[in-house]
DNA sequence: AATTGTTTACGATTTTTTTCGTATGTAATA
DNA sequence: TATTACATACGAAAAAAATCGTAAACAATT
């Protein structure tokens, strides 16, 4: 139940959790687009996840096909915790108007976040 | 410019912005209530902070006072940017939600938030 | 004055994370 | 078939971060 991945391996599961399963050459694309490490480094990284138990793999062809093996919103909720503990003192209100300030939200995101601002209160 | 302080580092500037100044024992205390480690291991963090720009001190007397020598908002600024597009995909909406969700915001912060949503739609 | 306690400095070790090189096997191609 | 390309496995090195032990200086206490 603990899941705690490193930087890398949040990268990693990030780019899966949105491609639902990969390959590592093409989870290494990805991450070329932003860092410079070689192909091997991905590899090993994946390889080490999934003896954490982070990912889950196809070994069915020799090009084995990942997946992820943690619940995206439960991974998340435990890093916004922790990440809001450290470096917030523990105040929503200021890590959500930092993250609001730059992230550009869009009219219906708002609303989404109105939406559920008033349900937070009627309970 | 480039702020990125690690996990431990981060949970001293957050109590050093939180009570502005404090000596090595001060901070040492207050992790000493959710972590165990030694006073010299806390003092060596801090002296590498003052070596990396992280943090002022006073040298005045033996017991040496420090202060945060980056700004909160800022340095919370890099982080949140940094962890939104890592840890959410760069989706500021998700990040908020999550947050919102744990965070436990009071009726005051819920409005504030609210305020600051419909500042943000008018521009 | 001698002992005890607190502080900084600093080197060294340990632990964690990231990175890469090389071996080996399999598939594709010339 | 021989060569080239691509995949995994795995050990090991490098880099980064965290921890601690000890020495030296000074302050406080007996």
């Amino acid at each position: 139940m603990e899941a705690k991945p490193t930087e890398s391996e949040l990268e990693i599961l990030s780019h899966l959790w949105q491609m639902k399963n990969a390959t590592v050459r093409e989870i290494h694309e990805k991450l070329a687009e932003t860092k410079d490490t070689g192909y091997t480094t991905t590899l090993k990284i994946m390889q080490i996840m999934h003896g954490k138990g982070l990912l889950k793999r196809d070994e069915q062809n020799r090009t084995h096909i990942y997946y992820p093996a943690v619940d995206e919103k439960a991974t998340q909720k435990n890093l916004v915790s922790n990440f809001m503990a450290t470096a917030f003192g523990g105040s929503a209100k200021n890590l959500v108007m930092q993250a609001l300030g730059q992230g550009n939200p869009s009219k219906e995101e708002l609303n989404e976040i109105r939406a559920f601002l008033d349900q937070l209160e009627n309970k």
